[in-house]
DNA sequence: CGGATGAGTTAGGTTATCCTAACCCATCTG
DNA sequence: CAGATGGGTTAGGATAACCTAACTCATCCG
């Protein structure tokens, strides 16, 4: 399974929940993207089958490591990519939107450059 | 038809060739994104039904005045994500790969302000 | 206890976008 | 003229990612 943008999606909402609430079942994804519990629910499956999350009985939801270093490379995108547009004047919901499609479209290297020019603009703070 | 990520694509394709080389065919669009000639050739269809380009009989591709208002913004877009991303210490293969995403996604908000910071920091000639 | 509620799944469908195989047709070439 | 070449199309298929309808199953509650 290579990692598809999708499956990017679903992984950073899971560690954004984990943060806000403590604990992640699918249902609260479903609130959170809008997408149907049956999408979310297969979308859970393949994050299970190919190791990027671990499930109990209960429906609570863990990150693997493997799913771990993805959501977190996704999230710190999203977060600095927001705060940076909204430092531009962009509003923040089009700022997080438009966050939400380009961290999936950068390359590691492009994002390592925009840091450290956002970080050397003072936007940073 | 609402126009997708790949319509946008195909359009900026027509234009750019058209500056390239002064005429277009489906068959220099196969080359330049390296899809495939049936793919090029239903992607043409549905362009031609939307009015977005018109073909002669020979197969020569024109955008129609809808179709270069959609190209002429991606290709602005392109140029300057490129030609930024650059400038930060991006290579050049990288960069406009990830131009060529980043361009689809960003809202016309975001373009604006970043366009003005680009230009500000000095980063546009 | 029996129905309501909530979480999750199964089955099947839709849309967008690519692909290969196989074809048509015109022109060029020996 | 016959066969090669080049451009384009038709037909059919694959994959990703969503959807609705309808189901199971457990718990809760009057």
């Amino acid at each position: 399974m290579k990692i598809q943008e999708s499956a990017e999606n679903y992984l950073e909402s899971i560690l954004a929940l984990k943060e806000e609430k403590g604990a992640v079942r699918s249902i609260d994804i479903v609130h959170h993207l809008e997408f149907s519990k049956p999408s979310v629910s297969r979308a859970m499956s393949l994050l299970r089958e190919n190791g990027y999350i671990t499930m109990d009985k209960e429906g609570y939801i863990e990150l693997t490591e493997a799913g771990h270093e993805i959501a977190a490379r996704i999230y710190e995108r999203h977060q600095l990519f927001t705060q940076w547009l909204i430092r531009l004047g962009v509003s923040p919901e089009v700022a997080a939107a438009d966050a939400c499609r380009i961290e999936h479209d950068v390359s590691d290297e492009t994002f390592q450059k925009l840091k450290a020019h956002i970080h050397a603009a003072g936007m940073d703070q």
